[in-house]
DNA sequence: GGAGTATTTGATAATGATTATCAATAGCAC
DNA sequence: GTGCTATTGATAATCATTATCAAATACTCC
């Protein structure tokens, strides 16, 4: 099923409206291959509809996470971020603390694994996330520099 | 070596000075077996010495972090958490999206994956944040019959 | 031990992100 | 179209973290 779709039939279920608002921001945010912050989203946004406020940016994406469609991530930088997850796989971030760069891994052995350590403590697993902070090649080789 | 000693070393190898604040706000710390935000911390600390101030608790637990002795966890619930690694070994966390209760858990298959897994990409791996949310034994059951 | 200097402290303000408020607007069912 | 209620957008409130700055304090050198 179509992205759009699945939005629009969640929104049906809990007996929300649609909205031209809430179609403009899915849109935007669905055609964004980023990791965007709300604030970030709505100047997006913005720059095709110029009358949709913060606050109805900050609350779609929220209704679009409640809908499956997105997740969000905390890089720890103080701001939460959000990712769409169409057309994506699940995934974990593999971070570098010096320059913010970020890769995208997924590992089935690791998937697999977790399921199997959740199971032992009888958890029912929703989601989870994994981050790995450390220096990316580049960064790695300036600071091996340095310390010479 | 003991805990105190080591940050203690950390203070003086920055060349930062021994004072009776981070002294105390380490001793509350290293006692409390908890997953603290800073305004518990301060609160806790306040109990037994009054004149120590939420800045003074804030930046006195960053550089905990910053010796080692403790990390940053975040639950998602809008506030930073820290807990000390003291007579505690690395671990992750299995968070249930209910009722809030964890369990700390760990599996050195799943330390080598992510070691594997970082090497791949040519990362140099600081630290790690492995969050499973799900729901715990209790919620799980209680969900269940809700359904019925 | 005492003076000098730079760090630290604590109260408070500033910042920044998220959430709440509320009157005006706009979907939806009839 | 009408009536009811959810939604919107501007703004204020909230909450955690960070910055500010004068006063207090630790450390160095004598």
């Amino acid at each position: 099923m179509d992205a759009k779709q699945k939005f629009e039939q969640f929104v049906a279920s809990e007996g929300l409206r649609r909205t031209g608002q809430r179609t403009k921001v899915l849109d935007v945010f669905l055609a964004t291959e980023r990791h965007v912050t709300v604030q970030e989203l709505h100047d997006l946004v913005r720059k095709k509809h110029k009358g949709i406020g913060y606050a109805t940016v900050a609350r779609t994406v929220k209704l679009i996470c409640e809908s499956g469609l997105c997740r969000q991530v905390d890089f720890g930088d103080g701001a939460l971020r959000y990712e769409h997850k169409y057309d994506h796989e699940h995934h974990d971030h593999l971070i570098c603390v010096e320059c913010g760069k970020f890769e995208e891994i997924y590992s089935p052995k690791l998937e697999k694994l977790q399921h199997e350590l959740v199971r032992k403590y009888d958890y029912v697993q929703k989601s989870h996330k994994l981050d790995i902070f450390g220096l990316c090649p580049e960064c790695a080789k300036k600071n091996a520099q340095k310390t010479t």
